[in-house]
DNA sequence: CAGTACGCCTGGTAGC
DNA sequence: TGCTACCAGGCGTACT
């Protein structure tokens, strides 16, 4: 399921081909995925790709932008003359595009190239297995009035973390405002007083935005808190390491080019790794990497749920 | 208000 | 083998 370093991959990836092409045809194979008029934004040029929380919004040089959620199985592909040979993971629903997931398909030119270099006509398709994403056209002042963005909580992003030393780039900094950074005080001040159980805490868009199912298991387990937990009953040492470990773990997954344990795939089709290197994910029955002792999987909050309950106290 | 249950959706798989 | 039942889960909605 994409979560921040998913859709950090693809916007990373999307960007270096979707800036200055422009929209010049929609196709619109399954409605209800795509919300407004596709009319708004055809003939419009994108012009920067920015994240927020597991949302991406595509801005383009008139008064909208394409807000997308990927949901569980969305993809965002780009395919033009020159990544055609490029190999497709069977999670795109086969070996071309468009493929029988392909809901929305985007036909781009790039107007960057005179008439003697045309690089031709682009595609981005967006493909998703269970249909649960979504493509919004929104005017620009009425991004951060919708909901889901407006209530979305400080993220956890590498490149931003202040004690990390490192001086984030600009490129970093505009998918993630500064003042939206999650700092450890922010997070103290969300986990000291909550009732609620610690993992789906960290799961809660509108308290921490970004995390999912998939690294607040492996997060809990690199601090060694059990999720089953509230939030008010950990220790400013616990608050602390486990504030290091979500951005660990986030980090990791970003330099395995994301999890493809379900359908991910990034910008160009192509799957990541991290989900090969969880600690606790996906890994029920399997020895803990620290004691051996098998690890568990429970229902918490209404989600599967991998940790080990010997390390994990 | 805070917490919880359910619907959306399809492919994979366990069980008969 | 072929059928059914159930599971995966982010997020909006409805409910307690």
């Amino acid at each position: 399921m994409p979560e921040l370093p998913e859709v950090e991959t693809i916007r990373v990836g999307l960007q270096k081909y979707l800036i200055g092409r422009k929209i010049i045809d929609i196709k619109i194979r399954v409605a209800k995925i795509f919300v407004g008029k596709k009319e708004d934004v055809i003939g419009a040029k994108i012009v920067n790709l920015r994240r927020i929380g597991k949302g991406l919004i595509i801005e383009l040089d008139n008064n909208f932008v394409l807000a997308v959620h990927l949901k569980m199985t969305g993809q965002l592909i780009y395919r033009d003359a020159k990544s055609e040979n490029i190999k497709l993971s069977p999670k795109t629903g086969g070996t071309t595009l468009p493929s029988k997931y392909s809901h929305i398909i985007f036909k781009l030119k790039n107007q960057k190239s005179n008439l003697k270099n045309d690089e031709g006509d682009a595609y981005l398709y967006y493909n998703d297995l269970r249909r649960f994403g979504w493509i919004r056209v929104v005017r620009k002042d009425e991004l951060m009035k919708m909901p889901f963005f407006k209530e979305m909580g400080p993220e956890p992003f590498v490149g931003l973390k202040p004690s990390s030393g490192l001086k984030p780039s600009s490129g970093l900094r505009s998918s993630a405002s500064a003042s939206n950074f999650l700092t450890l005080n922010l997070f103290k001040n969300i986990v000291e007083g909550s009732n609620v159980s610690i993992k789906p805490l960290l799961m809660d868009q509108k308290r921490i935005g970004g995390i999912g199912n998939i690294y607040a298991n492996d997060a809990l387990f690199e601090a060694k808190i059990d999720p089953r937990r509230k939030g008010k009953t950990l220790s400013d040492e616990e608050i602390n390491n486990l504030y290091d470990a979500i951005f660990a773990v986030i980090k990791k997954s970003l330099e395995y080019g994301g999890s493809s344990d379900e359908n991910f795939v990034n910008a160009l089709g192509q799957e990541g790794n991290y989900q090969n290197h969880t600690l606790v994910y996906g890994r029920e029955g399997e020895p803990c990497k620290v004691c051996r002792n098998p690890i568990e999987k429970i229902k918490l909050g209404g989600r599967g749920t991998y940790f080990c309950p010997s390390c994990q106290r």
